[in-house]
RNA sequence: GCCCCCAUCGUCUAGGGGACUAGGACGUGGCCCUUUCAAGGCUAAAACCGGGGUUCGAAUCCCCGUGGGGGCACCA
């Protein structure tokens, strides 16, 4: 698609919980329009709701956001010329447009308790009624009802939804949307603390921010009505509306909630983004991942940089119905993306990894090791257990790891010492010269390759997976292999 | 209860009237490669929710069912 306008574009969360796979998705998407058409990335914080509120959330966000290479252009942090980007810092601006909107016949003032608003409302729906606002103070002498606002009586101000008719709205993805008026609520725009409500506080701000694309989740289009109504009410024209399909739990059976996200904790599974940081997923392999679950570019192409998705993103392939989250799916981009990078910048972002798990791992020699396990690792935190050895001073190998198959404990350890022997005559321990010599070896002692090879890999590195054996040798060192297999030989010799 | 949205392999999807014997990917099975484990290559099984229309022709358009999802706060 060819932009012809720079888009403004903007994420607007609330800061109340951990940034989730479904945020990361709306700002991706966001910040890549902004990208491809020359525009701006708006990061805006919806905090009007004080009670909710919450400043590690606001944290967690930011460094989710500049984990996945999202950086906004202007918000919170950086600026910009329409500051503040705090909802809670733009209460006079909303309190000016309702009362615009109320001196002009959209709104209204509303001084309703909330007890009777509670006891309509349970009515209501014991009536098996949808529930709405009475309609008590909807026509209200303006004069009067000013006049109680003067004398400090408690009120909201609550939008004038038009009663007849029907409004047809547009969204990018779904097309016209026709509803009847009827069903629109007389919605709250202006709390009685002076707050304003997601729906005059976005819309006002959409606009003063000269927002032209807004793309939000899906759990905004049955408000979409309302919102168009508002900007109506402004008499401002409308940004193109995009409304992202929800993310569905595994299962494909609903969305996620609070206790099944603890749940999936358990089983190394998450999905918030600080959480896949931890976990060793690159930013890479977690974009790419969100990035196809609700859009494609082809029928084959799956692998995208953030910079192939500023390239190629396009609206108009953005898929309506809701996607499932597959993890398995995630292991795989990872693993791709993990074999994308070149070996001295994955082993940087190894290193922290070894570091967590306890191991003072030698940058230099990290980098050479991390051609060796690049294409065995899915997440960077698979690395330490696969090449932990390299950084151990000494390997525990318990002795029936050191039984070659169906042979004796003596020819076992015969076979050891062979071994042994070899690579002590060796003049230098490398990979191109260990290998020949340790085939003939086998064939010598009757034995396969495969089997001996068996034996000395769990001698060298204490484990039965591990990188290719004589590299891995080559890597740890000539004296700590030969110590490695002497301990080896000392352990099958008291088995006798 | 009311309103809205969605509907292709188990999952993510391509497809926008004939190019469909419905393509790709993940996962799964098999084979190849191979010193383990991976990675890689090849390969197999696997889907158009149902019913009506429209049309010479429908996965594609329309309607009705059904199923799934979302929303109905002085939350966002």
């Amino acid at each position: 698609m060819t932009q012809t306008n720079a888009a403004r574009v903007r994420f607007a969360p609330s800061p109340t919980g951990l940034t989730h796979l479904g945020s990361g998705r709306t700002a991706l998407y966001n910040y890549l329009l902004a990208h491809q058409s020359g525009g701006k990335f708006i990061l805006r914080i919806e905090d009007t709701d004080q009670k909710r509120f919450n400043l590690d959330a606001e944290k967690d966000l930011t460094s989710s956001l500049r984990w996945l290479g999202l950086q906004w252009d202007e918000g919170p942090e950086v600026g910009g010329l329409h500051e503040p980007y705090y909802q809670s810092k733009r209460m006079a601006i909303y309190r000016q447009h309702a009362e615009q909107l109320v001196e002009n016949g959209k709104a209204f003032y509303c001084f309703c308790t909330q007890q009777e608003l509670d006891a309509v409302r349970k009515a209501q729906q014991e009536a098996k009624q949808p529930p709405h606002y009475s309609g008590k103070c909807r026509d209200l002498p303006l004069a009067e009802a000013k006049q109680r606002v003067a004398d400090g009586e408690t009120h909201v101000i609550r939008f004038k939804a038009p009663k007849d008719g029907s409004i047809t709205v547009h969204d990018e993805l779904r097309g016209d949307i026709t509803v009847q008026n009827h069903t629109i609520d007389d919605r709250v725009l202006l709390k009685s603390d002076g707050h304003a409500l997601y729906h005059l506080a976005a819309m006002v701000d959409d606009h003063l921010m000269g927002i032209t694309h807004v793309l939000r989740g899906e759990e905004w289009l049955p408000s979409l009505p309302l919102h168009v109504h508002i900007y109506e009410a402004f008499g401002w024209p409308q940004p193109k509306w995009v409304h992202l399909s929800v993310f569905l739990k595994p299962s494909g059976k609903g969305k996620m909630s609070k206790r099944e996200t603890e749940e999936m904790k358990l089983t190394g599974q998450s999905i918030f983004i600080q959480d896949l940081a931890d976990m060793g997923y690159l930013p890479e392999g977690v974009l790419n991942w969100i990035a196809l679950m609700g859009w494609s570019y082809d029928d084959k192409t799956e692998f995208f940089t953030l910079a192939d998705l500023i390239e190629k993103f396009d609206i108009a392939k953005l898929n309506p119905s809701p996607a499932a989250i597959d993890f398995k799916k995630l292991d795989h981009f990872n693993g791709l993306h993990i074999r994308a990078l070149p070996a001295d910048e994955l082993a940087r972002r190894l290193l922290p990894f070894f570091e967590k798990a306890g191991l003072q791992a030698d940058p230099a020699l990290l980098a050479r090791i991390t051609p060796l396990i690049q294409e065995r690792i899915t997440t960077l935190d698979d690395a330490p257990e696969i090449a932990g050895f390299f950084f151990r001073p000494s390997v525990e190998v318990p002795a029936d790891k050191l039984l070659i198959k169906d042979t004796s404990a003596a020819e076992s350890a015969a076979a050891l010492a062979k071994a042994l022997g070899i690579l002590e005559a060796l003049p230098e321990l490398t990979a191109t010269a260990a290998e020949a010599p340790m085939r003939a070896a086998a064939d010598e002692l009757g034995i396969k390759a495969g089997a001996l090879f068996t034996q000395l890999r769990n001698a060298t590195t204490g484990q039965e997976v591990s990188p290719p054996l004589f590299e891995s040798m080559e890597l740890i060192g000539r004296e700590t292999v030969l110590a490695r297999l002497r301990a080896g030989l000392d352990v099958l010799g008291k088995l006798n």
